[in-house]
DNA sequence: TGTACATCAGTGAACGCGCGTTCACTGATGTAC
DNA sequence: TGTACATCAGTGAACGCGCGTTCACTGATGTAC
């Protein structure tokens, strides 16, 4: 450990290194699984764009799939958060329901790995549970629009929320015409 | 080779074994991609499922990512020849579209790997570009239907079938409420 | 203030393993004469 | 009909490589006296 005084850019707090070291390798696993997908992130990678040792990896993460648990982990709380704060004093109903797409949409754009951190849920419970408990949110507003199958309605909304964010991440910037389509589909 | 006169179980005309071998590989892949993903495919565990020498795996594919094309190819090609079918007879509008739809899901039901194959489109544009064409067929449906961002809502609508399927395989058996949710999705 | 010790993030060589790919070979079949 | 040769799907040992994981070690910092 060279540099143990590292400063927290969010609450100006003071960080360990240790902290910094894990982002950073939580980072390179955000970029290489842009590059190649999920299951194509390896170790030596992963160390190599972080620039520490591959010991170093260990000493973070029990093991690999610990690892990309926690890079998923740390999406799904960095959207959640974002979604919750933005709704947090709507009632449920549509305005709520396209606020918490909207930014849903606006955090993945900056988040790198989002297609594969979105999309590659693969057979991992883990993974599937974080999924549904987002989508699950929307059950109540899509009831008040008067859906009597809210949860297979929520199951379809998220699958095209996730479809316009992997388009969206691929141009760059957001789609407005994705994002007026999906308004679309929900006036019924 | 020890048995040369195989018959196709569709045509009834006689099969070189050539191809029988071929497709059980393809098959063995099919079985291997839902328990483990495209990508968590690897060579010797397609020639051990299906019961042949490792050599033999590159006397019928040039390498790994030419078995993982094949698969995704003939999959594509089953789905596309039993929609084309499904709607041969039918004018552009809201009856071609749901038969489109329900086609492609009973089809998919009956593959195995279908999950793999339809979701995990990673980086490949070969992959990508299938995808994208099974979507342009139902543009001019929905033009019909009154949308103007047709194509837009081509992958929203695209999205939502490949969801339903991947819920259907997992449960095994068709999920009425979540047809009835996309049907009123279109119902605008 | 100085010394001895504990803590702990970070290191990198070493490991065994399964990977994708190659290739000289086999042996059954079809063809030419 | 018999013989010589060509074809080609199938074989499996062998290859070099990168993988995930381990572990004895380092050295900077914090703590006790």
């Amino acid at each position: 450990m060279t540099d143990r005084s590292v400063t927290n850019p969010y609450t100006h707090e003071a960080m360990p290194d240790a902290a910094h070291t894990r982002e950073a390798l939580l980072d390179a696993g955000a970029a290489l699984a842009e590059e190649h997908g999920l299951a194509g992130i390896s170790v030596n990678m992963v160390v190599a764009r972080a620039g520490v040792a591959k010991g170093t990896f260990y000493v973070h993460f029990k093991d690999r799939a610990a690892f990309i648990d926690a890079m998923h982990a740390r999406f799904h709380a960095r959207v959640e958060a974002a979604m919750e704060e933005a709704v947090v004093d709507l009632a449920p109903g549509a305005e709520r329901l396209f606020r918490a797409a909207e930014t849903y949409l606006d955090i993945s754009l900056q988040n790198r790995g989002v297609k594969a951190l979105s999309l590659e849920a693969g057979s991992d419970p883990t993974i599937a549970a974080r999924r549904e408990r987002l989508a699950a949110g929307t059950i109540s507003d899509l009831q008040v629009l008067g859906w009597d199958d809210a949860e297979a309605a929520a199951q379809l909304l998220a699958a095209m929320i996730r479809e316009i964010s992997a388009l969206e991440f691929d141009r760059g910037h957001p789609l407005p015409a994705s994002r007026r389509s999906l308004k679309r589909f929900l006036d019924t």
